[in-house]
DNA sequence: ATTGGCAGTCTCCATCGGGGAGTGCTAATC
DNA sequence: GATTAGCACTCCCCGATGGAGACTGCCAAT
C-alpha cells in the first residue's frame, strides 16, 4: 500500500492477466501458470518478482504464504478503470434481450419487471432496478370516484402512464354525478402542471375553496408520496444465481447480502447517489459503505423514460466478476429498457 | 411401511415426544434421551421395542445404524393430523402484527405485502401469499384518458379498489371530451356488473356499436387478463429466514427453492388448490408435487376480502418446523389480513 | 411386557503425514 | 541492471487412522 505509483506497461499487463485469469477459474494465479499461459517470453521467477511488487503496492495478495495471487479491490479498481476491455454482447443474448421485451407487458410496472428478469438472466447475478423518479411527473388526467358518501378516491394518471391511488374524505356527502364534475373542471385546471407547479400555484390561491382545495393537497401529497415510497422500491431478480459462485458457500454472506435486498431502503440510497452523466458506474468490494456488500460490486447505469424520468439498473454480484462482460450486458438492458419505454411512455 | 396401524397411546406419545424434540433440537432423537425427558416410567430398552415398531411402519426412520430416530413424512403426517397442539399466538406477536398493519399503506397490493412481510417475520420462515381472485369482482368505475388521438387508456375501478388500466386502440381520433362522455355513459351502463355478466350482456347486444363494444371488450379482457396474470403471481418475503435452519446449509436445496419462488407459476398452481372450506392445510415433503419441496413444507390457508374474494396465504418451511406455532400464526396473520381488508376493501 | 446388560455399529473429530503447489531468496547469467 | 535457474521452505489439501461417544439390537432375567 505504498504509492499509487503508475504501473508500467508490464506489470498492468500481469494485473490484467491476473484478474482475468482468477475471474475465470476462481482459483488463486501462480507464476507458472501466468508465465506458461500468458507471458511465454518470460521466466516464472521474473513473475514472481513483479508478483511481489503488486502485492506491494496493493493490487494482488495472496490467501496465504505459498498460494498464488488473487486481486486486492485497488486491483480491480484499477482493470476496471484502465485495463478492461468490454465485450460486445453476443447476438444470443441481444436476441434473448430482445425476445423478452417483446413479451412484456405494456405497463412501466411491468416492463421494468422484464428488465430485472432479463438482466439477472444474462449476467447470472442479482439484478437491481429502481422505480423511476416522477419528481417533473406531468398529471395527464385526474378522476373521482365515490366510495362511500364521505370519501373518494383520486385516481391520478402521469406521464408514462403511470397510475397513482388516493383516499379522500370529504366534508360533505358528495354524489358520483358531483364529483365526476368536480373532476372535470381539475382536469382543466391542473392537467399538463408538475406537483411544484400545482403547489405553487395552490400557494397563491388562499386558503378558500375547501373540497377542491383539499383534493389538490391530496393530489400533490400523492405524488410525493409516491416518489418518497418509489425511492425506496428496489425489484430485484435472480437471486438463485449466486448459490453458484462458490463465494457464497459461506451462507452467512448470503444472509447478509439477503437482508439488504429484503428490506431495500440501504440499497435503495446506494442506487440513488448513481450519477446520471456517467456511463457505466463501478463499485467494488469496500468501496462500499455497507459491510453486507464487503466482497460484492455493484455494476451500475441509468435508463431514460419519456428522455426525463430516470431510474438506475445494474446488477450486484462477488467482486470476482466478469466485469468487462457484465458492463457490456448492463449497457445493452439499460438500452433496451429506454428504448421501450421510450416507444411507451408517452 | 406395513400397515397404516392405528397407533396405541404409548407409541402415539412416542411418535409426540420424537417429533416435538426433534423441531427444536435438530438432532435424531434416541431412546435415553425419549427416556429421560419424556418417560420416567419408562426403562429405554422398552422405548427402543417401540421405536423399532415405530421404525417397521414408517412413522420414523433412522440416519443410519446407530443413530437416534426422525420423522418421516408419514410420521410427520400423523402428528399433525392427530397429535399436534397449537399454541396460541404471544400477546408479543399479536401485538407485531397488528402494528405492522396498522402502519400498512391502504391499498390491496400494499396489505398483501405487509401480510407477507409479518408472516415471515413471525413464522421465521418464507411466506406466500397470492393476490385475490377476482373472477367475481364487480366493477365500480370506469375511466377513459385520451393518450394520442387514436388510442386511449381504460382506468377500471374494481371493488376493493383494485385499479386495472388497459390501453385500447380507437378507430378514428377522439377527443378527450368525447371519451369522458363515453365514459359516463359506459359507467352508467356497466356499474356494479361482473366479468360474466358483462360478457352475456355484450354476446345478446349483437355486432353493432363498433368503439363502445370494442372498449367493453377491452374491459372483460382486463379484467381476466388481471386475473390470469395474478394467478401467477406469488409475493413471498423472508428468504433469509430459511439460511438460519441448518437444514439449507446444503445450498443445493436452497437452490431448487428460490427457483420455484422467483418463477412462481408452478407455486401459484400449488396455492390455487388450497381448499378454501377446510381450516389450514399442511403438506409435507414428499407429499409435494414438486421435487424442489421434497424437504419442505407448506402450511396454508385463505384470507378473505369483502367476504367474496379470497387468495392465500401461508408458509414454507423445512419439513422439520414447529407445526403447533407456524399453524397458529399463519392463522392470526391470516384473520389480521382478512380484517384489514374487509375493513379496506369496499 | 419390561428391563438390565452388553457387544456391536456408525458418526464425529482430532491428529498425523505425504504430496503438491507456489513462494522467496541467492547466486549465476545475459 | 534485469533475468533466470535452482532450491529450501511454507502452507494447504486430503486421505488415513484411531479413539470417544452415542445408540442400537438382542438376549436373558424379572
Amino acid at each position: 500500500m505504498l504509492e499509487p505509483s503508475p504501473l508500467d506497461e508490464r506489470k498492468q499487463q500481469i494485473l490484467k492477466a491476473v484478474v482475468s485469469d482468477y475471474t475465470v477459474t476462481g482459483v488463486p494465479v501462480g507464476s507458472q501458470v501466468l508465465a506458461a499461459k500468458y507471458f511465454i517470453a518470460l521466466s516464472s521467477a521474473t513473475i514472481r518478482n513483479e508478483l511481489a511488487d503488486l502485492v506491494g503496492t496493493g493490487y494482488l495478495q495472496q490467501p496465504h504464504t505459498s498460494a498464488g495471487r488473487i486481486p486486492t479491490d485497488r486491483g480491480y479498481r484499477y482493470f476496471v478503470d484502465f485495463l478492461m476491455e468490454t465485450e460486445a454482447a453476443t447476438p444470443g443474448v441481444r436476441r434473448t434481450v430482445r425476445q423478452e421485451f417483446e413479451s412484456a407487458p405494456r405497463s412501466v410496472d411491468g416492463i421494468l419487471e422484464k428488465a430485472a428478469m432479463v438482466l439477472a438472466q444474462v449476467t447470472e447475478n442479482v439484478s437491481l432496478v429502481t422505480a423511476p423518479e416522477i419528481s417533473e411527473q406531468r398529471i395527464k388526467h385526474i378522476d373521482l370516484v365515490s366510495l362511500e358518501p364521505q370519501s373518494a378516491l383520486i385516481i391520478l394518471v402521469l406521464e408514462g402512464n403511470l397510475i397513482k391511488q388516493q383516499v379522500v374524505h370529504l366534508d360533505r356527502a358528495t354524489s358520483q354525478d358531483d364529483l365526476s364534475r368536480m373532476a372535470a373542471m381539475l382536469n382543466r385546471k391542473v392537467k399538463g402542471q408538475t406537483a411544484e407547479e400545482l403547489a405553487d400555484r395552490l400557494a397563491q390561491l388562499g386558503p378558500d375553496r375547501g373540497e377542491q382545495r383539499r383534493i389538490i393537497e391530496r393530489v400533490i401529497e400523492s405524488i410525493t408520496t409516491h416518489q418518497a415510497q418509489r425511492q425506496t422500491v428496489v425489484l430485484h431478480d435472480g437471486v438463485r444465481n449466486l448459490l453458484r459462485h462458490p463465494e457464497f458457500v459461506e451462507v452467512s454472506r448470503l444472509e447478509e447480502l439477503l437482508e439488504l435486498l429484503e428490506q431495500g431502503a440501504q440499497l435503495a440510497s446506494i442506487l440513488q447517489q448513481v450519477a446520471f452523466e456517467k456511463d457505466v458506474e463501478i463499485i467494488i468490494g469496500r468501496e462500499n459503505t455497507s459491510s453486507g456488500l464487503r466482497e460484492c460490486s455493484l455494476v451500475l447505469t441509468t435508463y431514460k423514460m419519456a428522455d426525463r424520468v430516470r431510474g438506475t439498473i445494474g446488477v450486484i454480484g462477488p467482486t470476482r466478476m466478469h466485469y468487462g462482460q457484465v458492463v457490456a450486458r448492463v449497457r445493452l438492458v439499460s438500452q433496451a429498457t429506454s428504448e421501450v419505454l421510450a416507444h411507451f411512455g408517452n
